[in-house]
DNA sequence: GTACGATACGGAGACCCCCGCCGTTTAGCA
DNA sequence: TGCTAAACGGCGGGGGTCTCCGTATCGTAC
């Protein structure tokens, strides 16, 4: 890669970052390249698809989730150590600005693709062990793919409140033991 | 009204019902005017804000469900009388197009404007009483307001498998006794 | 039946965005 | 230092939103 390339690269990831933070997934590609002092082609040549930049603005982001669901494994307690990386992950997607979204339909176009550097795709392998390990505590049926379904929900519903994090953390909560346990 | 005033809104309502269910919320305003034969500036003076032409579209539909809860008030098996009304939601929301965001994004702008014909402000009243009945089988603190938040998400979440309806009802099924209910 | 005022209509104009394309610049190697 | 391939920038077409205003139409009063 050439080094302006290089240069480009980043300064565009940052700049989305702030941009994607502020607006949302939506965030205007054009408002970034202005900001970033590139031209709108420049944008589309590093990231040739919205779902790409905002794979690259969360990579980090995802990957220190993936750290996180690996450190859990093994643990003895296997429900608490499945119910705190849900927990992280929900505030994560909570907090960070499009992330719920990005994750939300992520791979949803062009099914089948390259996954591999799909977020969805990457929490999904880290936390099915996390699923597996405390297999005998959850309801039968559960998969992780089922759990990082009802995350995202949680995150994306609770997008418009005063404090969606701490909203979308107990609404995991509850949901985790039950909104209506069987006595 | 006058009459082809009348007339416009009719065709524009079920003109726009179409577009929604096909192309989601954020059909475009423009199309739907279109199809309707009429120019973009009379979509606007009926519907002044695409909220409210949602709302609008949506308004028979979350009339329906409202009666649904009305019904349900009474009933010996409160927490089924729950549950059963809450499925009728989130498959409604996970069939019809559109209609998920459209709560999620309900009266998030302009807050404390008149919330009357606002579906979820329509759709929390008519829950109330059937969460108030069942209070004593649900976990503590739980309102009608986090259960609509869950519906909500579980809806998105859904939004782009094979068959949401399903799909999101198992979910809220599994949430609501408990994704690892305690033992 | 007609004339008039209020009401609703339609679309032009300004602005923004996405996307594909191509002439031009520039980095890095020989 | 010169060359070539890679990267850049921005133009042009298509579409969408929103506002505004001249015009057509409805409904009524006479």
């Amino acid at each position: 890669m050439r080094a302006d390339a290089q240069r480009n690269y980043a300064r565009l990831l940052a700049v989305a970052g702030e941009e994607i933070a502020l607006n949302g997934a939506d965030a205007s590609l054009e408002q970034i390249a202005r900001i970033a002092g590139v031209g709108s082609g420049t944008v589309r040549r590093h990231f040739p698809t919205r779902h790409a930049l905002l794979a690259a603005v969360f990579r980090e982001r995802v990957d220190s989730l993936c750290a996180h669901a690996g450190d859990r494994i093994g643990r003895a307690d296997t429900r608490a150590a499945l119910l705190e990386w849900l927990s992280a992950v929900t505030t994560s997607a909570a907090t960070i600005g499009g992330l719920a979204v990005a994750l939300n339909r992520a791979c949803a176009t062009d099914p089948g693709a390259a996954h591999e550097h799909c977020a969805t795709a990457r929490l999904t392998e880290a936390g099915e062990p996390l699923v597996a390990q405390a297999a005998t505590a959850l309801a039968p049926g559960i998969t992780i793919t089922d759990l990082l379904a009802v995350v995202t929900g949680l995150a994306l519903a609770t997008e418009h409140h005063t404090d969606p994090a701490t909203e979308a953390d107990r609404l995991l909560g509850l949901t985790f033991a039950g909104i209506s346990p069987a006595r």
